[in-house]
Order: structure tokens, then C-alpha cells, then sequence
DNA sequence: TAGATTGTTAATCGATTAACAATC
DNA sequence: TAGATTGTTAATCGATTAACAATC
């Protein structure tokens, strides 16, 4: 049962090593994409070995072998489909991102309140009116849900969520969602992480 | 010179702290304000003490003096000029978040490469060609981006940014920059995210 | 005063770093 | 074989937790 930082690590290595891929290249070590993820050598070495597999001394990792085992650990054999709530702009981006780019984690349905915005195919994705929700989760086996509606919406629109029995939230709205712990949420807050570099700008620039 | 997580708690805390006075409450204790914010009572303590302020055994904090005390630590008195490059439904939904709603920290430019979107105001902010960059961060005096552009473009994208004299920059890329480790960094990796999310709510359906 | 909370110190826990033997 | 890298173990560092005195 490895960190979640290393759940998250692992997901970027495995972008990484695909772009690597498509670069032609069929080994790497474990400093080299270290160097990719800004992360160290050592830590590379230790997240692959949490999820079972081994490199070799002289060759460093296999790169397709490392992507399978990846994915043998992070992704679900028989697939999640996922919810989007809130077709906004921010809805709209996350849909050219995550709808039906991945067969094993794809956005497979959109919800909204807006009646203008329901029953119409945005990036190849269904929209449905938010009312609906427990219904068509309900079909679809949906369990990850994206939260992207407006702040207000936001504690009550994560609550039909996990009525509709979406087990995992990934939240756009400014303010943490009060849920039970049954419930996994990953906060996207972009509000803390702009004024964060702000902050960390500040600092290098009074150093340099 | 507390660490880069406390100054994330930080900002989170103030946001928290700004709706519980809109609710008309003048003083919080610890564990209350932990409970927002999924922490501990004693993390909270911990980070106000870093920043110098202190609570009262009998009322907690003061809000409102807590308020202005990390927004003392956290904000540059001056104000600090936010540019925002790629203006696609990402940038749009940027735009609304942080178009000149805090007087101290707004994106004040944005930028795109397709000749459609500039020379246009969007949520009050006005669209400039990338290739302007350089010249309208120097007369802004803007010190710190947001790169929204697709991926295929956020290298370069981020080089002219650090080249116009940025120092700061929330990346929305979905693979690490490599840039020289004077400029501060954040990424906002929502594929990570989603794959964490989906990652966890597989376990925590296991269990239950 | 009694009671709950705060700030502070000591103990614990986990993660990172460093050193080293094993391997191709 | 020589050399660089891997996997493993011990040492260090930092952060969290627990215990306690100070305070309103």
C-alpha cells in the first residue's frame, strides 16, 4: 500500500516514460527521468520498487515494461468511468482533456443545471441535466466524479454525487467539500496554488 | 521561513476565515477552523504561530485580525501583476476566476498566438498576441504567469515567460517544465489528479 | 475558580539521505 | 574485468503527535 504521493508520482512517470516512447527510446535510469520529474534518483528507484518491479544494472528500466506495470497497478482492469458536473468553461476544458482520451478512465457523461446546455455532444461527451444524475451513474457504473460547477453549487452538487453513489470526487471549487470519509477527494485549488507561486516568486526574486 | 505548505494551508485558511466573517462570526478556535479545512487543530496552531500571530485560551483567534495577518505575510504590499497565456476554455475559465477580483494579486494580460482572440477584453482583461509578451509584462510590470496552453507549446511557452522576466509560474501542463530553479514552479496537474482520485475511490470501495 | 484552549516542549513516527553490497 | 547502476540497509532529518504548563 504505497503513499499517495507515490500514487501521484507514478502517474507522471508514466507520462513521462511515454513520451520517452514516442521519442524512440526503449531504457532509462533512474536519475534520467528523475531529472524529467524534477524528482531524485533514489526516489524513482523506490517508488518502482514499491509497485513490484526491477530494473537492471546495467540497462536501467525497460520503458514499456515499467508503463505495464504502471498501469497493472494504477489503473482498474475493467475501467472507471467518470461523471463531469458543470459545463463551463473550466467543464468544457476538463472535456477536451479527459473525454475518451484514456479507455480506462474517461469522462463518459456531462451534467449541468443550464437547460441550454443538456442533451447536446460536447467532445464526443452525452450532457445531462444534474437531476439526473443518480439515474445515469446508476447505468453507466460511474464511481469517479469532477466537480467544476460554480463555488456556491458546490458542497450540494459534491452531496448528489455521493448519493449517486460516486465514491470518488475530484473538486474545483475554492472551498473544501465536507463529506464523509468513505469518500475520496482530491482538491484542485487553484486559488492556493497561484497565490503560492506568487508568494514563492517573491521570495526568489528578493534572494537573486 | 516557513515551508511551502504552510503557506498552502495559508491561503486556504483565509479563504475559510472570509466566509466564516461573511456569516457574521468575529472568532474561531482551532480545532473549528481545522475541521473546514480537513487538518488538525494542531496544524492550525502551528501555522498561525509561524506567522507571528497569537490567539486568545478563552476566544480563540479574531478573525479578522487573522485575516489580516496572513494577508500580511502572504501578499506583497504592492500588489503583484498575474499574465495569463492561452486564452482557450482553460484561459476563459482562468480569466473569470482571477480577472480583478483581489486588488493585490489579478491577472492583469492575457496572451494567445491565434489572431481571433486578441485585441479583445475578456471578464475585463485585455488579450495581447503572444509575441508581445516581453514587452507588455515590462510596462505591467507582471512578474508572474500562468501558462494554459496545450501541451505541445508549454515548453517554449514557459521559456518566453522566464525570458519576459517572470519569475513565478502556475503551469497546467501536463508534463514538468524544465526551467532554471530560480523560477518558482506549480504545477496543476489535473490528470494526476484524476488518476489519484480514481485511484483511492478504488480502494476505499474495496474496503467499504 | 473551573474549564477549555493556547503556546511550548519532549517523544514518536515517517520519509529522505547516505553508505554499501549485488548485478549486468 | 571494470564501471555504472540497482536494490538494500543504516543514519539522518523533518514533521507530526502527545504531554504539559500558561492563560483568559
Amino acid at each position: 500500500m504505497p503513499s499517495s504521493k507515490t500514487i501521484a508520482r507514478l502517474s507522471l512517470y508514466r507520462r513521462v516514460l511515454n513520451r520517452l516512447l514516442e521519442q524512440g527510446k526503449s531504457n532509462v535510469f533512474s536519475h534520467q527521468l528523475a531529472q524529467h520529474v524534477r524528482g531524485t534518483a533514489a526516489q524513482v528507484r523506490r517508488d518502482v520498487m514499491a509497485i513490484g518491479y526491477s530494473g537492471s544494472p546495467t540497462r536501467g528500466y525497460d520503458i514499456e515494461q515499467l508503463i505495464q506495470s504502471i498501469g497493472s497497478f494504477l489503473d482498474d482492469p475493467a475501467g472507471q468511468a467518470v461523471a463531469l458536473v458543470g459545463i463551463g468553461n473550466l467543464g468544457r476544458a476538463l472535456l477536451a482533456y479527459f473525454s475518451g482520451r484514456r479507455p480506462r478512465l474517461s469522462i463518459v457523461a456531462a451534467f449541468d443545471t443550464d437547460p441550454a446546455k443538456v442533451n447536446r455532444v460536447i467532445q464526443g461527451c452525452r450532457c445531462y441535466p444534474t437531476d439526473k444524475l443518480a439515474e445515469v451513474c446508476r447505468d453507466k457504473h460511474i464511481t469517479v466524479g469532477i466537480n467544476a460547477v460554480p463555488a456556491g453549487a458546490a458542497q450540494e452538487t459534491a452531496e448528489a454525487m455521493v448519493e449517486a453513489g460516486i465514491v470518488g470526487i475530484l473538486n474545483f471549487a475554492p472551498i473544501p467539500l465536507q463529506l464523509p470519509d468513505e469518500i475520496a477527494v482530491e482538491d484542485m485549488d487553484m486559488t492556493t496554488a497561484l497565490e503560492m507561486v506568487a508568494y514563492l516568486a517573491r521570495q526568489k526574486s528578493r534572494k537573486g
